[in-house]
RNA sequence: GGCUGGGUGGCAGAACACCGUAUGCAGCGGUUUGCAAAGCCGCCUAUGUUGGUUCGAAUCCAACCCCAGCCUCCA
């Protein structure tokens, strides 16, 4: 029985989906005006996992996740670039899309972008109009009546009045109450812009969740993803949105991930605190980082730090080393046991955690094993990729995985030159020359290559 | 200031009243090895503070201290 913890009701509840046996969930991506980092990366693998639970335990899931290709940062960051707003948005739309694959995230299933939904944009916005939800303010931009829906803030736990007793929230003129936020925005000279019943201009940020998410997974839908920044004010104008033009319920559970922090604060862009993917990638493999990225809870914070990276490395090489010496098990059914406390942990709110240590306990069960071609070991073998394939892990040839170099860099020693080492040292150690012999593996643990000589003869990896 | 969430061993990270203080990394001892490495066996160290409830608390309650986040664009 899967458990979630809801952001609305601020509780763990049991997942009843509104259809049976289907999950639609949709997720706010990425505005595409800046490479990816790792707090992005946090919800592309966070949500990949949760669909990947999701189908593994039976559920048929639609999953969406937006792409936001217009708005003011991407305008500015078009404009210093000298770029075209279609040259930027594409360039790094193709970034994030190499990042999350290097991650091992499975494609959602639908990738809306805000400028090829306009005509569901408009059609809202007009609702929300007519239904005296929303106005157009004197310098001619359409707002929405925050007062005309009563349950706002039910989703941030904040209530109006505080709001607007707030000193932080800037009067504006042309709004009517300065808790109204922006639907649809007259155009400037020289920006981009859309023919509406307004006039030329664009859509402000929070409509095009609501437009796109009920486009594509309908009024009232299962699951809403996003970041924990995005709680308020960006989600909860989304319910305004959405309820106030539909007039159903919007989404039922609300799942929101933690930060990445760097040295206790939160990684973002002002703080300039933040690694991008690929910086990253340079340094580890990108398994790594999935691993380091699930080893937390998904609404931990989660400390980012050359530290704990190094260790995501060790742990994720010990599961590697485990799967080493087993015989390719395709057909083998995963134990039931272990499949049953897997399968306990990640449904009590998606505990990664928790299913991490079943892989680790796996790994230990296969270490024992000195029959390696025995039926027991092939088990063993199998739930543990198995494990792995829900997770996003271990899908690689455990050789493969050791040996890999560190990261893109080119500075490493290569295979051949390695086994030329090994070649030169093995003549050593049959001579009883161990002196030369220890001298060539110091030389290779000094290139951060280990050796290991078993039975078989002698294997490498890289630390 | 208001509102959320949180403070667990050297580090990371579970457990959320009993029958197990997981799991990993690091460290230490043993085994193994020409010596190592990997593995295996074993060991080490923690529940922010002060009270309360209870047969029993990391787990519930209260106060206090500290941290992060949101209240403005942000994943």
């Amino acid at each position: 029985m899967l458990k979630i913890y809801n952001s609305l009701k601020r509780q763990k509840e049991t997942f009843k989906p509104i259809e049976p046996g289907k999950v639609r969930m949709y997720v706010c991506g990425m505005t595409v005006y800046d490479l990816c980092h790792i707090g992005h990366a946090r919800v592309m693998v966070v949500f990949d996992m949760i669909a990947r639970h999701l189908r593994n335990t039976g559920f048929e899931v639609e999953y969406v996740r937006n792409i936001t290709d217009i708005d003011d940062k991407i305008i500015n960051r078009a404009n210093e670039n000298n770029e075209s707003i279609t040259d930027l948005t594409e360039r790094f739309i193709t970034a994030m899309n190499e990042d999350s694959n290097a991650l091992g995230v499975v494609p959602p299933d639908v990738e809306p972008k805000a400028t090829e939904h306009m005509d569901q944009i408009i059609e809202m916005i007009t609702s929300l109009i007519d239904k005296k939800h929303a106005y157009v303010g004197k310098n001619k931009d359409v707002y929405f009546d925050v007062s005309s829906f009563e349950s706002y803030g039910e989703l941030s736990g904040k209530n109006t009045e505080e709001l607007r007793a707030g000193e932080r929230v800037e009067v504006q003129e042309d709004k009517d109450d300065p808790l109204d936020f922006v639907l649809w925005k007259s155009a400037k000279a020289d920006e981009p812009s859309w023919e509406s019943p307004w006039g030329k201009g664009r859509p402000g940020w929070h409509i095009e969740c609501s437009a796109m998410s009920t486009y594509c997974l309908g009024n009232h839908f299962d699951i809403h993803g996003g970041g924990q920044d995005l709680q308020f004010p960006h989600h909860e104008n989304e319910i305004a949105q959405s309820v106030c033009s539909t007039g159903e319920k919007f989404a039922n559970v609300w799942i929101h991930n933690g930060f990445v922090r760097v040295d206790e604060e939160k990684m973002s862009k002002s703080l300039g605190n933040f690694f991008t993917v690929r910086e990253v990638l340079k340094e580890y493999q990108p398994e790594v980082i999935r691993f380091f990225i699930l080893s937390s809870h998904y609404r931990s914070p989660l400390n980012y730090s050359t530290d704990n990276l190094e260790e995501a490395k060790s742990a994720l090489s010990g599961l590697y080393t485990s799967l080493r010496d087993t015989k390719d098990a395709e057909n083998i059914e995963p134990n039931k046991d272990y499949v049953e406390e897997f399968n306990s942990y990640m449904d009590d709110d998606f505990s990664t955690p928790k299913a991490i240590s079943v892989l680790h306990e796996l790994a230990k069960e296969l270490n024992r094993c000195t029959d390696k071609s025995s039926k027991e070991t092939i088990e063993f073998a199998a739930t543990l990729k198995y494990f792995g394939s829900v997770l996003g892990l271990l899908q690689d040839d455990p050789q493969a995985f050791l040996q890999a170099k560190m990261g893109s860099s080119d500075d490493e020693l290569g295979e051949v030159e390695i086994q030329k080492f090994i070649d030169d040292r093995s003549a050593a150690k049959t001579a009883k020359d161990y002196a030369k012999a220890d001298e060539i593996r110091d030389h290779l643990v000094s290139l951060g290559i280990s050796l290991e000589d078993s039975p078989q003869g002698t294997i490498w990896r890289r630390n």
